[in-house]
DNA sequence: GGTATTATGAACCAATCGGTCCATAAGTCA
DNA sequence: TGACTTATGGACCGATTGGTTCATAATACC
């Protein structure tokens, strides 16, 4: 019909999700967003409304591809050694540069927004109850595959894991000692045995 | 010499905390602090100097009192009795009311400030430090007196204790339900066992 | 090539941000 | 009571906040 876009929309909000993932909603203005998405700010407000709109749809496409990457993660080998590297990899995705680390977005928002913001919080509810299921399911075929020896039910097992996860994710934030965070993984996963 | 204060530097730095706690930093205006901490701009720049210092101030008052308190909890009677209180507690204290909970604040800093923030940062590896110190200790007590089974090096059972603690934090803030919460720390205590 | 349609950049907006300044009120001490 | 010291409230500051508006440029279609 008329002049394209002259931005990839999908693009732009992966840059956008990068900035709101690492500094959180508040601390990140519109000037940010628009040097990081490289977008002016009359094309920003078009495609994706106010900073708010923006931020939730980051938020969601962040938490669709985290939620299939976890998927992935666990579908692939015996199931302990793939929750195992479930959380080893939290650990190695850290920054190895001098970069902070920017933990899970999820994580970061169920602390920033989610006590005040009621549209956040449901999300993250249900990031978790779907984590959990997840665990649970990996767990259950551990039992069956050998690769787990606790006989526990699987879902309780599961919510020790989801337990563990954000606190796993607010001390990468935080910059904690990665070797001592792996050492201490192998107790958290031994409860597995 | 002259005019004396009108108000409690203690008490005033006391509402500076729990508006710091509940919204963090960002989103906490001096507007706000003012409002909560009952005085005038002038009187609050002259007392506290500008927002940041007074967010260290108000940071570190909260800092203190908490380890004094873990440290008072984990004292009493059998060193498992005390750290399990010393769980519980964390949900217990979630706010009753639709009041959003406030979670710790020291957790809320390691994901708000302490990416950016190398004095925030700091401060928190200090707070988790001394837990485990505090949780090591309990738990050499508890291996002593033999309420703790586990024969775990004290210190590496002290560390997954200190994974779970903002794990737990971080769920109770973003309003994860209660009774499941008090569930999964029985899985994690019998950890102890 | 002309026309209709749409994306873009810049100018502009009120509101709020954290922070400073100062005249005045309110005390203390001699 | 008078002199000195200090706390207080309000006016004021420039910068930045998120957001809107509009003239212009660029493209697709006929």
């Amino acid at each position: 019909m008329a002049r394209p876009q002259e931005f990839n929309t999908a693009e732009a909000l992966r840059q956008a999700m990068d900035t709101f993932w690492q500094k959180g909603y508040e601390a990140t203005s519109m000037a940010d967003l628009l040097k990081a998405m490289g977008l002016s700010k009359s094309s920003l407000y078009a495609a994706f409304g106010g900073k708010r709109e923006l931020f939730l749809a980051a938020f969601d496409a962040y938490r669709e591809e985290r939620g299939r990457e976890m998927q992935q993660i666990l579908a692939q080998g015996p199931a302990r050694d793939a929750i195992e590297q479930f959380f080893r990899k939290i650990i190695a995705d850290a920054g190895d540069g001098g970069a902070p680390s920017r933990g899970c977005m999820s994580i970061n928002q169920a602390v920033e927004l989610a006590p005040r913001d009621p549209e956040v919080r449901s999300r993250i509810s249900r990031d978790f109850a779907g984590m959990e299921a997840l665990f649970t399911q990996a767990i259950a075929r551990g039992q069956m595959d050998g690769s787990i020896g606790n006989s526990d039910e699987a879902r309780n097992l599961a919510r020790l894991l989801v337990l563990a996860f954000p606190g796993l994710q607010v001390m990468v934030r935080a910059d904690g000692d990665r070797e001592q965070l792996n050492q201490t993984l192998n107790l958290l996963l031994s409860t597995l045995d």
